[in-house]
DNA sequence: GCCAACGTTGGC
DNA sequence: GCCAACGTTGGC
């Protein structure tokens, strides 16, 4: 059974142009536990995720701008045991490690993203968690209605 | 840049 | 196991 999901990357840090160009990317970094459980215990190869940008700019506002698909199960995230790493993790050891990632693939990019301010007022995407306040989820289950119908927003 | 909301840490 | 302090996220 096929899941969606919405994945958030602050856009001037990992963009869905960066992800377009390295076609598929292991994605690390997350320290949340929350997100990192859906990732190891929810999330299956072949799950789509919309690809979210977060903290935007009147130029380039929040919300999303493509959609990803999982391409991999999860895996210790390599980035936790690199010292002087920003997300090293001194408590993780190989034989231990304590955060997992996923590898996301490029799926497209949409022409036009469609905003956080669109989704909040949208009737139809009432219940998105993106657009519950405070919602600092980096990883957040999205039902297949409210997926579809973004992607539909777009064209 | 501000600040509210939230998760995590650590003292007790 | 509580809870205050702290750091971070993320919308505005």
């Amino acid at each position: 059974m096929k899941k969606f999901w919405l994945i958030k990357s602050e856009g001037d840090c990992y963009s869905i142009d960066d992800l377009k160009k390295d076609k598929k990317i292991a994605w690390t970094g997350i320290r949340n536990y929350q997100s990192r459980n859906f990732m190891m215990n929810d999330m299956s190869v072949g799950d789509m995720a919309l690809f979210y940008h977060s903290n935007g700019t009147v130029e380039a506002p929040t919300g999303v701008y493509g959609i990803a698909r999982v391409a991999s199960a999860s895996h210790p995230d390599e980035t936790q045991f690199a010292k002087g790493d920003e997300h090293y993790d001194p408590k993780a050891t190989k034989a231990k490690p304590i955060w997992y990632c996923v590898d996301m693939a490029f799926v497209l990019k949409f022409k036009n993203p469609v905003t956080l301010a669109e989704i909040k007022i949208d009737p139809a995407l009432d219940g998105m968690l993106v657009r519950a306040r405070g919602s600092r989820l980096s990883i957040q289950p999205v039902s297949q209605k409210h997926f579809e119908y973004i992607v539909g927003l777009e064209g």
